[in-house]
DNA sequence: AATATTGGCGTATTAAAAACGCAAAAGGAG
DNA sequence: CTCCTTTTGCGTTTTTAATACGCCAATATT
């Protein structure tokens, strides 16, 4: 019986543009699954941990900068990986997409490119059903911790942030209500300026507190 | 570079006895850590998946019936075992402690005890810090889920069960008040018998009601 | 000028949680 | 037996949070 393993990481990285839910995947360039898109990720050695090894991944091979990062479950199907016996822990790491957009063209041949949650291509490997899990398991943190502001970007209105949660709760909420309570929570703080260019009384600009770490906003 | 790791699962089992949450541990009886106390667990082999190691170490190495079980953290810390490089996968495991006496003398030779999550024993490796996060864990998952039911025996008074809650949630609550709002919910039965034998006034057993499943029940 | 949207300040109602009172029931200890 | 303990079971009041609205000024586009 042989019990030395490979291990592996893989990260599934999201985040928020224009108000749709996107992760970040690469196109594999050579046999197996040439074509078909992977998640980003790499084989563990024994000199580093886990986390470490993600946040290379992340650093080095991508060239993104250092982002909230978190474990989530390790997979070890026996016949996920054809050729050896590979178990998978995987992570998801979240960015808002001002910082990615100024890295994004600098990397442009490494072939990574954004999906939107709802049309994931072809996927090597069993990382469709991992990708599936990693998206249902960002839903259940967004409704019970805070870590959407982490995915949120750092400018946008007390509307448009209304909008995101009434689609992810899948609620109304009154209009004057929603002000009055995320303003009390203390969570959102004005930058000063205004979003100009819409029908009606232009909306101020927000970005979440820094300052407020703990309990739900909602 | 060395890229095969040993990998290993390990187990925290939680039981509910008389208003008591305890965790079951093995004492080791060979260098290193001798006398210390570790979370069961063994090493994976190629040929099987966490899961079924797991599942392994519950029913063939301790003996006990199958149980709600639940992939936590994989811990990867270069120095967690001193002779070589050991990435271990946890899991939690929950079982309500009417099964478990039955089984338990059978299995003396094996040197398992349950321990008060209050008074965790000297442990050996990093199992303190391991049995310390599942046990915040445990606590987290049983705010936002309703796996209580799973750890509770089949027969319980609402004493013992404000005491459960008190210990893990870590807060205090009006005996009267807790009462009421246990016994509207619906979420437990009365089994018409009653806790005889201690102080006071017998308290009245009840079970967890099978046909509720959803929600919270605190 | 008309219309749309946000901002900002109200208040009334409803629902849920928390704080507390009182006393009878039913056992064990002396 | 009486004293003490604990559970049971019925209340009430207060506090807190959530919801449902009303009203109108500000400021943009058309």
């Amino acid at each position: 019986m042989n019990y030395e393993q490979l291990v592996e990481t893989l990260i599934g990285i999201f985040t928020v543009d224009k108000g749709v839910v996107k992760i970040l995947l690469m196109h594999k360039k050579d046999e197996p699954y040439k074509g078909y898109w992977i998640l980003p990720g790499e084989l563990l050695n024994d000199k580093e941990t886990l986390e470490d090894n993600i946040t290379d991944v992340v650093c080095d091979k991508l060239g993104l900068p250092t982002m909230y990062i978190e474990q989530f479950h390790s997979f070890s199907n026996l016949n996920r990986n054809h050729e050896k016996r590979v178990v998978a822990t995987t992570f998801i790491g979240l960015i808002n997409n001002i910082t990615l957009i100024l890295r994004k063209q600098e990397r442009e041949n490494l072939e990574l490119a954004w999906f939107d949650i709802n049309s994931i291509p072809k996927m090597g490997y069993d990382h469709d059903k991992i990708v599936e899990k990693l998206i249902n398991y960002l839903k259940k943190r967004i409704i019970d911790s805070n870590i959407l502001k982490i995915l949120f970007p750092s400018d946008f209105t007390i509307p448009e942030l209304q909008k995101v949660y009434e689609q992810l709760l899948d609620i109304q909420i009154d209009r004057r209500n929603f002000r009055k309570r995320i303003l009390n929570s203390g969570y959102i703080v004005s930058t000063g300026d205004v979003n100009e260019g819409n029908m009606g009384r232009p909306a101020k600009l927000y970005r979440f507190n820094d300052n407020k770490e703990e309990g739900n906003i909602f």
